[in-house]
RNA sequence: GGCCCCUUCGUCUAAUGGUUAGGAUCCAUGGUUUUCAUCCAUGUUAUAGGAGUUCGAAUCUCCUAGGGGUCACCA
């Protein structure tokens, strides 16, 4: 089971985005199922719609999920596992308030010392428990740190190793009786039985508290861990509104964030049925990649020039594969979706014919009124010169200026036979 | 400050002790094109620095520098 583990606190990020990607192409290269679950325990931090937001996200770049679920459902369970194992003697209540906590930090902080727990409450008895509770004053759950050295094997990062006193005894459950993030996860991971987590680098350090919780639970199944490194710079610039505002489609997308950090790519440009079959996990580089906003553009215009040219269409309001071509042509001078549409749009709407060339495009869009249909640009330029007496220069950049309302681009005889059907509304 | 990780053209990367340090992208130049672009061709640009091991180091070791992460009743 491959899990991907978004909380709702913010718009999700490219990095975020291309964990999601990997997990389910993992999944699907080991036929495995792919859990979503939206990790919302922190209520003051959760931003309302931002999980249906991360699940649409998820169906836009076709990443099928087999079950999601929302962390707070499991808030009876992760209490009842810490009872369990406040009962076993593996956890123990805490009343240190935070004030006292902060001061030993502090002070841990200023002689440049890792703070770590004083052990003041280990050895609180039961009936201090149940008095506590009685008097209504606030306590935690901490779980005890472990006796023993914990290792494992991360499948990117290599050999990790957390002594007892980096792991540390950590609160699992807080003052108002909530999981606090590394319990949580653990025991969804647990119950879900998750034995293959792929995510952040950033969740390195708790790595080994979230296996020292299993550990005490009494979990045996194997987890594989494999921690991928983070982007270099994740910022506004490469957020996906942003990408996405900017004409950039999931497809180019996704090709670009498995991109980066992977040796193991036959060619540069492919797609996610293509990535399954060649994608090594193991082989993800170490080091943090930085985001390359040309490179997506080049990936985007590639992902373009393969993408259907009646489904291009649609994207400027258009059912009609010529316009698709049409677009396509346009591709050679943009990568974007935004960019195609200020070429496109320009040559359905009403010409100005005030400018420099305003005259000869009276005289031209007239002719083209009265002309029949040409099956060639060519047979079209003959004859409006005949008409008109323009030539060369003189016809050619006033006629761009008609058909395209810009004085460069292409070729006409090349934008000519996708825009011929439209030739009235064009012309005018 | 403790602990951990990273460092090859601007960017993504290749080269598992022996290459002229390769590719892609970007950029520049030239050719083609009635415009801009495309296309084609050509070109510039990198082993962070320093020691060591070795016949030979991008590659192994050490030191230095720079970057990142982490040390929560955040996720």
């Amino acid at each position: 089971m491959l899990r991907f583990a978004p909380s709702p606190t913010g718009d999700m990020s490219i990095a975020s985005l291309r964990i999601a990607i990997i997990n389910y192409l993992v999944s699907q290269q080991k036929n495995d199922q792919f859990l979503v679950r939206i990790e919302d325990i922190n209520s003051k931090k959760n931003i309302e719609g931002k999980d249906t937001e991360v699940m649409m996200l998820l169906e836009k770049f076709a990443l099928k999920h087999n079950a999601v679920f929302h962390q707070t459902e499991h808030l009876n369970l992760h209490q009842t596992l810490a009872l369990r194992l406040l009962k076993d003697g593996k956890a123990f209540v805490c009343k240190c308030t935070e004030e006292e906590l902060e001061t030993e930090k502090k002070s841990a902080k200023e002689n440049s010392l890792t703070y770590q727990y004083s052990g003041h409450c280990e050895n609180l008895t039961t009936e201090e428990y149940d008095l506590l509770k009685v008097s209504g004053e606030k306590f935690v759950i901490r779980i005890k740190k472990p006796t023993k050295t914990i290792t494992y094997n991360d499948l990117i990062q290599g050999n990790q190793r957390a002594n007892p006193d980096e792991i540390d005894s950590f609160i699992i459950l807080d003052s108002e009786s909530k999981p606090t993030h590394n319990f949580a996860c653990a025991a969804d991971d647990m119950m879900g039985n998750v034995n293959f987590i792929i995510r952040e680098d950033k969740h390195l350090i708790n790595t080994p508290k979230q296996i020292h919780i299993k550990n005490l639970l009494g979990y045996e199944d194997e987890t594989k861990y494999a921690h991928i490194s983070s982007l270099k710079n994740n910022d506004e610039s490469s957020s996906l509104t942003w990408l996405f505002k900017e004409g950039y489609i999931p497809d180019a997308i996704l090709n670009y964030l498995l991109l980066l950090g992977n040796d193991k790519a036959t060619k540069e440009i492919f797609t996610l049925p293509e990535a399954i079959e060649w994608f090594e996990l193991e082989s993800l580089g170490k080091s943090p990649a930085s985001f390359d906003i040309t490179k997506l553009q080049f990936i985007n215009r590639e992902h373009l020039k393969m993408m259907d040219d009646r489904e291009l269409s649609t994207l400027f309001g258009f059912a009609d594969a010529d316009i698709g071509k049409l677009a396509k042509v346009y591709l050679k001078e943009c990568s974007t979706i935004n960019e195609l549409e200020a070429k496109i749009r320009p040559i359905f709407k009403p010409k100005d014919f005030s400018g420099e060339f305003g005259e000869s495009m009276q005289i031209l869009s007239e002719l083209i009124f009265q002309a029949p249909a040409f099956e060639t640009f060519d047979k079209l330029k003959e004859h409006l010169s005949t008409k008109s007496g323009l030539k060369d220069d003189t016809l050619i950049n006033p006629l761009r200026q008609l058909l395209t309302g810009t004085g460069s681009g292409p070729e006409l005889s090349e934008i000519y036979p996708y825009i011929k059907s439209y030739i009235l509304e064009v012309a005018s």
